[in-house]
DNA sequence: ATGGTAGTAGAACTA
């Protein structure tokens, strides 16, 4: 049985819904993870989405800032809404998809982006992303709740030098610092997660998620990173059939700064 | 070195 889980900054879902339903219209994903949807609960585009065949839609959105929602063709089952860092933002929901004969724990992460100064000693912003590193340290990818678990999100942080267009002009800027990317490493792997982007896609090969709306083109100029994630437990490596990151889609019109990314599973 | 754009708002924040 296949699966398939998409995640999508979308930085305004309900500016941009006509984007997600042409995205959903075109590639079907079992399972769409969206942050920075921007959008109380109570004003989430319920009725469109379910439309499109998501019926099963649990929401952890707050009115102007962060938010996310995630979106299955499959039933879903809320496990939590997890306030990170005593702030009440809404940053992260995790759920557990019904994939036919895997039960798959599945967490959607909006990590805090972290200002533009990265020392955590004059930058509350950065010091909160930290804290929101270390307080992620909990999560594991075993878990007695499913057979297998996968996190997906915007992460904010490109770990590799190959994740970002220039590793040493990136040094010095958030996203990109070594206390970041060394804290996201180690989280992960002391974690037991898979980077199965990077299982699918070779590590040495050039790969971002997101463009600046800043860039006056930003195909031309290519100053992208991977700030978007998927990792899995080791055991879906096995099932792991393919890896989408649509770099396209940051030319559509009116787009998000991030691209959508899908990773496809086969259980079979 | 700076400023460049976008979204939610309806000024000033966040990214």
């Amino acid at each position: 049985m296949p699966l398939s889980i998409a995640t999508w900054n979308i930085n305004s879902v309900r500016l941009r819904l006509p984007l997600v339903e042409s995205f959903l219209d075109d590639y079907a994903p079992d399972v769409l993870c969206l942050q920075e949807t921007k959008c109380p609960d109570d004003k989430f585009p319920f009725d469109a989405l379910r439309k499109k065949g998501y019926e099963a839609i649990e929401v952890n959105g707050q009115k102007g800032y962060h938010g996310v929602a995630t979106l299955s063709r499959r039933p879903l089952q809320l496990v939590e809404k997890r306030e990170y860092c005593a702030k009440g933002d809404c940053r992260h929901l995790s759920v557990i998809v019904d994939g036919g004969n895997k039960r798959i724990l599945l967490h959607n992460f909006y990590v805090p982006a972290g200002g533009d100064e990265p020392d955590p000693d004059i930058n509350p912003k950065f010091r909160h992303k930290l804290d929101f590193l270390e307080e992620m340290q909990g999560v594991h990818a075993e878990d007695d709740r499913a057979d297998a678990a996968v996190l997906v999100g915007d992460l904010n942080i490109a770990p590799l030098e190959t994740d970002v267009w220039s590793h040493k002009q990136l040094l010095k800027v958030v996203s990109h610092t070594p206390v970041e990317t060394e804290t996201l490493e180690k989280l992960r792997v002391g974690n037991g997660w898979a980077d199965l982007m990077r299982t699918a896609i070779p590590p040495e090969d050039k790969l971002y998620t997101w463009w600046s709306y800043r860039a006056r083109d930003w195909n031309a100029s290519d100053r992208g990173r991977r700030l978007d994630h998927i990792w899995g437990s080791p055991s879906l490596v096995p099932h792991l059939t393919g890896m989408d990151v649509l770099r396209h889609a940051r030319g559509w019109e009116r787009p998000s700064d991030h691209v959508p990314v899908i990773a496809r599973f086969d259980f079979s």
